[in-house]
DNA sequence: ATGGCGCGCGCAGCGCGA
């Protein structure tokens, strides 16, 4: 089974890369970040011509998430529960006996922000609620844009982002909570190549520069993580023309 | 030097992302 995330920044303007995408990566569940795109306006039947299943929570212009999914999906949730948010950030399914979570976390734009102090009480909900499904669910997998370089090995620069927003101390202080309730990074449970990213500004020729940051993530159960044989970033749709700034990551549970 | 790019909205230019 492969598990992906990807955020797509727009999903209706990267609509013909992810159904390239889906068609290549054969991936069996995909969980979308950033759709901006309202209930009504899914594109419900281009994703089921694919061969897809879908579940979605959409809002106008900002946010949106969406878990795709070739196996019928069951038990929808939208939101963390006891979280008043009108944000579209959170999206839980079942597939058959595997729980999967879809995040978008707050960006939280920079550390003397409000919106640092948001994402910040938004994380503490989070590990509360993830602290229960692991409880509740042996095989859960928490995927999306954790908007969190975990480890300064995840920055291109890490002398220029310290202590900014994406990299401080207690964003990763956070991160290290969701590991401390038995959840696995999967893109560490591999040996991986050095400066592996999956978030790259659209300015400055970051890309080809390969100035990034590994924000995006999947996390793993133990009964999962013991399963999983791999977990890259796929680079290749970063490379097209109009594409999102982030790559997709996937994970091979078997 | 506080910008660079891309998106949505909506029709000019701004808020936001990371």
């Amino acid at each position: 089974m492969k598990l992906a995330t990807w955020n797509v920044n727009s999903l209706k303007v990267r609509l013909p890369h992810l159904l390239d995408w889906l068609q290549q990566s054969q991936a069996d569940v995909v969980c979308l970040q950033e759709t901006k795109t309202e209930d009504a306006n899914f594109p419900r039947a281009e994703i089921e011509a694919a061969g897809y299943q879908a579940a979605f929570a959409g809002q106008k212009t900002y946010n949106g998430v969406a878990i795709l999914s070739r196996q019928p999906l069951q038990d929808v949730q939208v939101g963390i529960p006891g979280l008043a948010d009108e944000q579209k950030r959170v999206l839980a399914v079942t597939v058959g006996t595997t729980r999967i979570i879809d995040l978008y976390v707050p960006n939280g734009q920079s550390v003397d922000s409000d919106k640092y102090q948001y994402k910040l009480k938004w994380l503490e909900a989070l590990a509360d609620w993830l602290k229960a499904e692991l409880a509740q669910y042996p095989e859960l997998a928490v995927l999306g844009d954790f908007n969190i370089a975990p480890e300064d090995r995840d920055v291109y620069d890490p002398a220029a982002w310290a202590g900014q927003v994406l990299c401080s101390e207690s964003e990763r202080a956070h991160f290290r909570a969701l590991l401390g309730l038995g959840l696995k990074d999967g893109f560490r449970l591999f040996e991986q190549p050095e400066k592996s990213y999956s978030w790259w500004d659209y300015r400055q020729g970051a890309f080809r520069r390969n100035m990034g940051l590994r924000i995006d993530h999947i996390l793993l159960s133990p009964a999962l993580a013991r399963r999983c044989t791999a977990c890259t970033v796929d680079t290749a749709p970063r490379k097209l023309e109009r594409p999102s700034d982030h790559a997709p990551v996937i994970a091979e549970i078997g």
